[in-house]
DNA sequence: CGTCGAATGTTAATCGTTTAATGATGCGAG
DNA sequence: CTCGCATCATTAAACGATTAACATTCGACG
């Protein structure tokens, strides 16, 4: 492969010369072409790794995720690919599919590639984030979906509470009294938001929460479809149901076309997270939808901007608003 | 960040020890002990760009692919990613969004960053594929999904033809004689052999092909909807429905939800692609599902096999089996 | 014409590793 | 005691770029 020596070789310039010609700066016409030549020529093609060794600066972002099989993660993965290479900078993906050794591993792995910068999405577990503290020396890190205690840095996250708030309020407003919701387990951090959500908009009206309504599992499908169950069969049984992830959603409607049970005039059910299935689902699901996109350009471009060197209102914490999508699936509470 | 040489400057020893003692050699236990000591209090990271630069091996691969968020892609992708991780090797994702210049753009990028690799899934379009003939001399490359005219190269798919085939010999084995197919684009590589096998299914039957039961889209969901409803608005429409990729199933079950079509009654379905969706609906969907774990899984082992110089029966082409799901949505032929 | 300053080029060190070639050290055997 | 041979360490030159600091060219102007 050609280098840049080979290049002056070819024009009898300097490979000062010629770098600086790559680099934008302007030489005189003659040798500008020349240059020009010899790349053609020559077939040259620029060596980022030697670049980056010099300059210290590699043009690459890791974005560490538990995994992209899950369309909430891939979706806004996507989203932050595209927003970073519209920079000039590559995304190096790492999956830690929910392993504890590996997250740590994982950051080291992307810390010895001197990445720029760091993009986390950290599940909520007693894991050890020393290894996150010394990221916060190195490059910086944008922590999304949830910030964790102790970190001090950049955070973009979705208004949880307000989504839960939202979606248990438009059932209120059918007159809905019992309403079931649930939830992933207490170690995760967005949960117990979106159960304050659902909470605050029972204490906005006057209602008071059931706790045998409130079922906790670990955000899984299986989970969606037993916790249903468990609710619909309990004694004095819910009249609506609020899943709050996208698994525990595609489940629950699994154990509702399991039963045949119609929506919404037996049962009023909210979901979370708008992927494909919302709107393939007749009747068509009504669900929270974060905004995934966003959240993925939000925290590409202020991840940009630490790279960059722009520290201004650092550590920020972004929440950004859910969209509570009111389709088919809910409606008045059944008369009895 | 501590280097070797201060890890040198520490122990007393000097950069080509140190070095060696990184790179697993022995050394006399003192030594290596010292060493031991010194990563731990000067924090040394090992910096795998110089290694890079030196070895001229990046331990990256660049995985360039339309975008994440299908479920198809980033599916394999994330097969993909995990198998890299195992053998120590970082993923570059790169998406191209289907835009033309993109790709080849794209694949300079990745060559720039000296990775070991590239593992590529083109669309078929009359695209200059001149660049790939590039990475050929660099770089090894593994292509997914289809092969490209005039590129020598390992290639991973599914069995298009055995698909479709295996499908729609269920469907006649229930009795259907009236098969509507949903086609892609004729520029793209795998609605042919969709139809191919689609068309050695009839023949070993003895049955003809009604070119009226032929439908093209663009393989997206709402040509899905669209088509379908084509075929069962025709004159003497179709009793089963064929469709073969992921979106225009989805796009399709959306049309038979909208008209409230009861499968397999009315209409036998058969879907392609064996995401969320799938168990979802009621009737569970039939589908045909690619193997997209054991595709990721093959080409990333193929390709590291390459870069790690075993150039045994190269090119390779693998054609894997996919697997034919039979579940609710497929029926014997309604009785007029 | 000589001089000066801007514009354009060059020299050479450097980024943090690896690795051939070479050097030192120790130990057993004769 | 010395030779020879492993074994362990070191020297120093790369890898391919960037970039201060320095050198040259050239035209304008007094």
């Amino acid at each position: 492969m050609a280098t840049i020596k080979d290049l002056a070789a070819r024009t009898g310039l300097s490979t000062a010369t010629v770098s600086k010609y790559l680099n934008g700066f302007t030489l005189k016409e003659r040798n500008a072409l020349a240059i020009r030549e010899a790349i053609a020529e020559l077939k040259y093609r620029k060596n980022d790794i030697a670049r980056s060794l010099k300059t210290s600066k590699s043009r690459a972002i890791g974005v560490l995720i538990p995994t992209l099989e899950n369309p909430f993660y891939s979706a806004i993965t996507s989203s932050i690919e595209r927003t970073l290479m519209e920079s000039g900078f590559s995304t190096i993906i790492c999956s830690y599919y929910s392993e504890l050794h590996a997250e740590r591993e994982k950051i080291e792995f992307l810390l010895n590639k001197m990445v720029d910068g760091i993009i986390h999405f950290p599940l909520n577990r007693t894991v050890d984030y020393d290894i996150l503290k010394q990221v916060d020396g190195t490059v910086p890190l944008v922590l999304v979906d949830r910030p964790i205690e102790g970190i001090e840095c950049d955070v973009v996250m979705s208004d949880n509470v307000g989504a839960a708030f939202g979606a248990v309020e438009r059932l209120i407003a059918l007159g809905h009294r019992r309403i079931g919701i649930i939830l992933g387990p207490d170690d995760q951090y967005s949960p117990a938001l979106r159960l304050e959500g659902y909470r605050l908009a029972h204490e906005k009206h006057g209602l008071a929460v059931d706790p045998r309504l409130v079922v906790r599992g670990d955000y899984s499908m299986t989970s969606g479809r037993d916790l249903l169950f468990r609710l619909l069969d309990g004694e004095n049984p819910p009249t609506a149901v609020f899943s709050t992830n996208y698994e525990t959603t595609v489940g629950a409607m699994l154990g509702i076309n399991e039963r045949g049970i119609s929506l919404p005039e037996r049962l009023s059910f909210f979901g979370f997270d708008d992927f494909a299935l919302s709107t393939v689902f007749r009747p068509r699901l009504s669900v929270v939808a974060q905004p995934v996109r966003l959240i993925g350009k939000t925290s590409a471009e202020l991840l940009m901007r630490r790279v960059r060197g722009d520290l201004a209102d650092f550590p920020l914490r972004v929440s950004l608003d859910a969209e509570i999508l009111v389709r088919e699936t809910i409606g008045p509470v059944a008369a009895e």
